[in-house]
DNA sequence: CGACTAGCCTGAAGGC
DNA sequence: TGCCTTCAGGCTAGTC
């Protein structure tokens, strides 16, 4: 469920407590949630006990947490490699970020990783990944500079030296459409060369990212557009409206997110429903669309559901393509 | 290169 | 009561 506004809910809640924090320890309890993690360069654990986050970063669905060195002592392989590192985290469907005092207990059955902190300010606190479904995961990774040579991400400080860094694995994903760097008119001319579905490239993350099934369904619903529809067959106006309503959407799942966030609790599961009470369509199949009254459809879509109004969300056929 | 799909995974919910 | 199927869906790797 975690979409771009619930990933920077984690982000925002994560950053104070865990900046400038001394990684102490780090316990893998479950391998599942290193799948991510390349073990040639080093072992997960060796590579971030006694290391400093310096940050909280995020784009479209990734974080990322910039470590450094401390007290003398860079951690790493040995080999000489003076390129900056970075813990990578993905929640997948089920994941959490949960801040915790080092005291809680420890029943969590779907508790993965647990990073032990100390923390200058703060004192020890702990991180535990918790992921019931196992689709999220932790990595170490190189970070490689931006090819635009922008700031890489979101977070509160731009100035730091990795800032214009962003981990290998997350340089083949697309600036979010809230990220200030973001190229509106780059997204225009590769919408240009979509023959596919306007839903699929909302989804494709390498276009435009931190978009998931539930927000791309609500930015269609509110410039009515069916999912269907080629990307390329979208005027200038339509995509502009488009990218528009996806800001929108985002926009405003975010404050919403963050006003019922809690800074001790960083709840990413979706069970507490950021967003569920102002949806238009996702997940209301067989309700009146809240536009014109007209029940809305679930249909299948690339192994999951679409979730449209049948009359204010048509397919637009070119008229040479349907001309008998 | 773009387009598209299988597979990964667990728990809730519904049918019989 | 309990077994079975379906559903949720982000991402990667692979084919065409």
């Amino acid at each position: 469920m975690p979409e771009l506004p619930e990933v920077e809910v984690v982000r925002a809640g994560l950053a104070p407590a865990v900046t400038g924090a001394r990684i102490a320890a780090v316990d893998v309890l479950d391998e599942r949630a290193l799948t991510r993690h390349d073990a040639a360069s080093g072992d997960f654990e060796r590579l971030t006990t006694g290391a400093v986050i310096r940050a909280v970063v995020r784009r479209g669905k990734f974080l990322w947490l910039p470590i450094g060195e401390v007290a003398g002592r860079i951690p790493g392989d040995g080999r000489n490699d003076s390129r900056p590192r970075a813990i990578v985290g993905h929640l997948g469907m089920s994941g959490q970020m949960l801040l915790r005092t080092p005291d809680h207990p420890g029943d969590d059955r779907h508790a993965r990783i647990r990073l032990h902190l100390e923390h200058p300010a703060h004192g020890e606190l702990r991180v535990d990944f918790v992921d019931q479904r196992t689709f999220g995961s932790l990595a170490v990774d190189r970070m490689v500079a931006t090819a635009d040579g922008e700031v890489a991400g979101f977070s509160a400080d731009v100035t730091g030296e990795w800032a214009r860094s962003v981990p290998t694995q997350v340089s083949h994903i697309a600036r979010d459409p809230l990220d200030p760097a973001f190229d509106d008119d780059l997204l225009f001319e590769r919408m240009s060369r979509r023959a596919s579905g306007v839903k699929r490239m909302l989804l494709d993350q390498g276009v435009v990212s931190g978009i998931g099934n539930i927000y791309a369904d609500e930015s269609l619903w509110a410039v009515g557009l069916h999912g269907e529809q080629p990307a390329s067959s979208l005027s200038r106006p339509r995509r502009v409206e488009l990218l528009r309503a996806v800001r929108d959407v985002l926009g405003k799942a975010l404050v919403e997110g963050g006003t019922s966030f809690d800074a001790q609790y960083v709840n990413v599961n979706g069970q507490s429903g950021y967003f569920a009470h102002s949806l238009n369509a996702y997940g209301r199949a067989g309700e009146p669309c809240p536009r014109c009254g007209t029940p809305i459809v679930r249909e299948a879509f690339m192994n999951r559901s679409s979730h449209r109004c049948p009359r204010c969300q048509r397919l637009r056929r070119r008229r040479a393509a349907t001309a008998r």
